[in-house]
DNA sequence: TGAGGTATCTCAAACTGTGAGGTATAAAAT
DNA sequence: ATTTTATACCTCACAGTTTGAGATACCTCA
């Protein structure tokens, strides 16, 4: 279980890294974070819907409603220049922070 | 400047994973984390003061009045040992993310 | 017919940093 | 002597975000 406020911080980097590979869904895009993740992270659908809303509020990314061949509609999203500016950003920030914190842990003994 | 959210991610780990080298006061925790840091994390005290607080409340931290050499009365805290249990689910969970986010950054189709 | 997976959405409640403001002491600069 | 800067703590309204609950709808398999 990922607390609360650790979600909320890499929720967006992780949308933004995935969508880098190609258009995507929600509902896929949460399985390929538990994928990823080795079943670690397990987001809800309530937290990820309205934050893909707010992304491409945002210009982050671009949504469209795309029936599959299955006949199932979907929204698919892509990033955007904007997006991938933005991901840059969230790169370096999230680096800073784990630098600071992995000097803060290396005098620490490592976990089984 | 870092995000809000990644701010709300790493001020309770990096917090208790200054007090593990023994008793601190909330002022010199913001200078502390401007130091490892190299300047890029810059805690303002509204936010700090009020989460102490917190951090207490939760048996985190105990914190105690005492005045120093100079005169100056500051609340000195202290980890407990449910902090230090804390300080190690928050360290796992924040390898996992950083393991999942390492992944999308540095993909490395050849090995996996 | 029923169960489970797929796929999206909305809403109030709870939590937390930001920005603004306040109080007080002491040293350094003007 | 006065002002600024640094130290050291506190509170409040505001905005943003996940959680938990609930809803809708389609498809497949037994």
């Amino acid at each position: 279980m990922i607390s609360k406020t650790l979600v909320a911080a890499s929720t967006k980097p992780i949308i933004l890294s995935i969508l880098i590979s190609g258009e995507d869904y929600g509902y896929q895009i949460i399985q390929r974070v538990k994928d990823i993740s080795g079943g670690t992270l397990e987001w809800s659908d309530n937290m990820l819907y309205p934050l893909l809303r707010r992304l491409e509020k945002g210009g982050l990314l671009v949504g469209r409603w795309k029936t599959s061949k299955e006949g199932r509609l979907r929204r698919y999203y892509r990033i955007t220049d904007k997006g991938r500016e933005e991901l840059e950003s969230e790169r370096r920030q999230w680096m800073s922070v784990n630098q600071a914190l992995s000097k803060l842990w290396k005098p620490l003994p490592s976990l089984e």
